[in-house]
DNA sequence: GCCAGTTGTAGTACGGTGTACGACGATCGT
DNA sequence: ACGATCGTCGTACACCGTACTACAACTGGC
C-alpha cells in the first residue's frame, strides 16, 4: 500500500485526512445523494482511506452527522442589519430557512443531533436579538421556540412537500391514490392546490411575519 | 417446533400472528424502550416467533413504522363541538399534541413516513375546519402547513428540551458546558429558565392563539 | 546516525441489522 | 385420500458501525 503511518498528503504537502477535509467531502456526499446512503465504509472509499483511519479524527458516525449539520449552520450569516428587532429577527430566519433548503438533507439533522458550535451560535444571537425587543421574558422565550420552530418545521415540509420531484413512483404513486379517490376531498383540493405551484414561496414569510407581529403586539399589550 | 405451516392461535381460538397484534406488541414495545431498539428479531422473539413470519403481514420495516405512526394517529378524537372554527381547530390540536406527547417515540415518523389512513382522516378533519372559517383560500392553505407545524415542532421541543429527564450523563454534561461557559450566555440563561420549570406547560397553548388570532384576523381584514 | 516512542493507517473480526429465498408441515377444498 | 395453498421459519447474504491489533513512517533525544 502507498502511504502508511503517516499522514497521506497530497502534492503540495496538504493532508488528505483532516477533520475539516473529511467534514468536507462527506457534505459533497450528503448534497449529491442525500445522507442516508452515507456510511463509514464508503465515505473513507471516497477518499482513498481504510474505513478505521476516519475514527482518528472523528469520535462516531454521530459526531461525523453533527458536524455536518453544524457546517450547514456554519454558513449562516449572522451579521443583522441595524434597525426594529423583528426585522433583524426576519433577516435571520429567512438565512437560515435557506441554509436548510440549501441542504434539505441537513433538516433531521437539526433535531436529532446536538447543536454544534455554529449552531449555538445562531441560537445564541436569536435570544440576542429577541432580548433586545423588550418583550416579556416569558414572551421572548416563548418566542424563541415559536421562530425555530417554524423555521425548521417549514423547512421540512417545503421539502416533503415535495417542490423538488425527488419523488419515488411509488410516492407519486400514492399521491394519486388520494387524489383520484373520494375519501379524502380536502387532502386532494389541497394536494391538486400545491401541485399548481402556489404557496411555497412566500408562506414562509407570511408566518414568520405572523408571528412577528404577534410576539411583537403582545409585547405592547 | 411447537406450531408450525398454519397460524398460531391461543387458547381461546384468536390468532397470535396478525397485523393487528403485530402493531399492538410493537406499539408496546416503543413505548416501554422507543422506536430504536426495535429490530424485526427482536419484535419476532417478543412474539414467540420467528423472524421472518412477521412479513407475511406487513411488507417491511418502513411499513411497520408507518402503521405505528398511524395507530398513535388513530387514538386522536376527531369530534369537535359546536361554535367557532377557532375552538374546533384548537382542540384537534391540542389531542393531536396530547397523543404525540404520550408517545414521543412517534413524533420523527409523523414526518418521515408517509401518513397512513388515521393520519390523513386528522389532516383531512382539520381541512374542514379551516374550510368552514371562510378564510381566502391561501390563508387556509398556511394556516393549515403552520398548525400542523406547530403541533408537530412544538412536541418535538418539548420532548427534546427535557421536561423528562430521560437524558444521558453525555447529554446533560453538554448542557452543564454551555451553562458553565461563558461563550453563549443567552442560551445559559435560557436553559436555566426551562430548568426552573417556566413554560412548557402552556406555551403550546399560546402560540396556538397567537397562530389563530392571526389567521382570523388575517381573514377579516 | 541511531534508536525508542509516537502517531496515523488499515486489516480483521464481531455482533448486529433488514430481508430474499426456499423448504416444509399443517390445513383446506375437493 | 390427496394435491394445492398458506403460514412459518431456518438459512444466508449483504451491509452496517466499530473494537482491537499490528505495523509503517515519522519525530525527537542522544
Amino acid at each position: 500500500m502507498s502511504h502508511v503511518g503517516r499522514p497521506k498528503k497530497e502534492r503540495d504537502g496538504k493532508p488528505v485526512l483532516t477533520r475539516e477535509s473529511i467534514v468536507a467531502t462527506a457534505l459533497r456526499l450528503a448534497d449529491e445523494q442525500g445522507v442516508e446512503p452515507i456510511s463509514m465504509r464508503k465515505l473513507a472509499a471516497e477518499m482513498g482511506v481504510g474505513a478505521m483511519s476516519i475514527y482518528h479524527y472523528v469520535a462516531d458516525k454521530d459526531a461525523l452527522m453533527e458536524a455536518l449539520a453544524d457546517e450547514v449552520a456554519a454558513e449562516i450569516d449572522l451579521a443583522t442589519p441595524d434597525g426594529p428587532w423583528t426585522t433583524a429577527a426576519r433577516q435571520l430566519a429567512i438565512s437560515t430557512h435557506e441554509a436548510l433548503i440549501r441542504h434539505p438533507w441537513s433538516i433531521p439533522l437539526w433535531t436529532s443531533s446536538w447543536p454544534g458550535p455554529h449552531r449555538l451560535a445562531l441560537m445564541e444571537r436569536m435570544l440576542e436579538v429577541l432580548a433586545g425587543a423588550d418583550l416579556p421574558p416569558d414572551v421572548a422565550d416563548l418566542g424563541f421556540h415559536a421562530l425555530t420552530n417554524h423555521i425548521q418545521g417549514f423547512a421540512r415540509q417545503r421539502v416533503a412537500y415535495g417542490e423538488n420531484p425527488t419523488d419515488t413512483p411509488e410516492a407519486t404513486e400514492r399521491i394519486e391514490a388520494v387524489l383520484s379517490g373520494d375519501e379524502y376531498p380536502r387532502i386532494a383540493e389541497h394536494a391538486r392546490y400545491h401541485q399548481e405551484g402556489h404557496g411555497a414561496v412566500d408562506e414562509f414569510t407570511f408566518v414568520l411575519d405572523l408571528i412577528l407581529d404577534g410576539l411583537a403586539r403582545t409585547g405592547s399589550d
